[in-house]
DNA sequence: TAGATTGTTAATCGATTAACAATC
DNA sequence: TAGATTGTTAATCGATTAACAATC
């Protein structure tokens, strides 16, 4: 069996997304030709990856909007419910913390959210269930999180996610800026960096000129 | 001339950053496998980046820190001053400008923020120059600001890029969950999209279960 | 049947890694 | 000189794109 790659993942993501929008808005069918211009992928990639991933349309018709996401859904778990917390309540993990509550994703579950700091654990109202940044591993592991986004300082961020991996989940969203190590290799990281974002962007602009 | 590709400039931004804190840490030199091991890539990669980027350090001896990041600083124009403003003063807006601004990047000046909530403007507490988002494009141009940080709801967010464009940025960083059009070819953008980033972390363990 | 559009292989492209030559 | 470590080419790997065969 092919293990299905990173980039694969990604697009395929997006391309779930996508048809979401077009059943909101009561489309049908959908041509490869369309899906590439709405994902900003090739025609030929998105069929690679439908194809990649086991689906089977017909030769001539279109895909079937409703069918193809139900089953990117299943083979991907993107309708699987998954609870999620937020490590760190500063003013970007409060701010993340009503973000994601905002989403509405009908299939993430904001169910918990720590810091280290208790009196700022009581000036924050919030409808999510606030602990001490001690409990970590005890409420992960009792509420069963299976994502962990993570917003503290430098200093702590290495500690926090040792103590995410302990309770057991298995995806880390970390916004501190620096690389962390992971204890364990069933535990996946993805890592957003503003101030790397910034010097990307600008370091682009800079070689063009 | 070789161009610049996204991963060289990528790698480059990173490993700017840990040759900054070796120079805190007063290491004068520094081999390509020590920066392998810091940056998470392959000794083998680093040289060939540095080689690319046209450095020659002496056979060997290590690099000097010092003279690398200066190098490195130059050719990507990490050290050139440039300014940034905020879109969207939401819980999200405001949490990033104050990220920005804690930051405290020596070359990044937050210099304004727009939303089209005139009331909000005003109950909004911050050092920067606040502005009603029908004046972005004025104020980026006058202000020359390079950088655009986007966090506006997902309906306003293809005209306030095409404000963005037309007053002059060069980079757009959107957090907004939508592919946004570039109407000018010398605009580069990255996005960040919350749900989607959490989307694929679940699928990646889904697919290892 | 002809037209449309998917399924699938082959070709290309680009990026990473291995190997080792160069030389301080 | 010998050892260390960079510089640079060659080999590999993986991902994307092109081409066209398949068939509804």
């Amino acid at each position: 069996m092919n293990k299905i790659t990173n980039p694969v993942i990604e697009r395929m993501s997006y391309l779930y997304e996508i048809l979401r929008q077009l059943e909101v808005r009561q489309q049908l069918r959908v041509t490869s030709t369309e899906l590439g211009e709405l994902t900003g992928q090739m025609a030929t990639t998105v069929r690679k990856d439908i194809h990649f991933i086991g689906y089977k349309g017909t030769f001539g018709t279109r895909y079937d909007v409703r069918e193809l996401r139900s089953v990117i859904a299943g083979r991907f778990g993107f309708t699987t419910v998954k609870s999620a917390c937020i490590i760190g309540l500063g003013a970007l993990g409060s701010a993340l913390l009503n973000h994601v509550i905002a989403a509405q994703e009908p299939d993430l579950h904001m169910v918990a959210a720590f810091d280290s700091n208790v009196n700022r654990l009581e000036t924050i109202r919030t409808t999510v269930e606030l602990y001490p940044a001690n409990r970590i591993e005890e409420v992960i592991a009792r509420k069963k999180i299976a994502l962990a986004i993570i917003a503290v300082p430098v200093v702590s961020a290495q500690e926090v996610v040792d103590r995410c991996c302990d309770g057991g989940v298995s995806g880390i969203l970390n916004f501190s800026p620096v690389r962390v190590q992971l204890k364990r290799s069933d535990v996946s990281i993805r890592s957003f960096d503003m101030s790397s974002e910034l010097r990307i962007l600008s370091a682009r602009s800079f070689l063009s000129v």
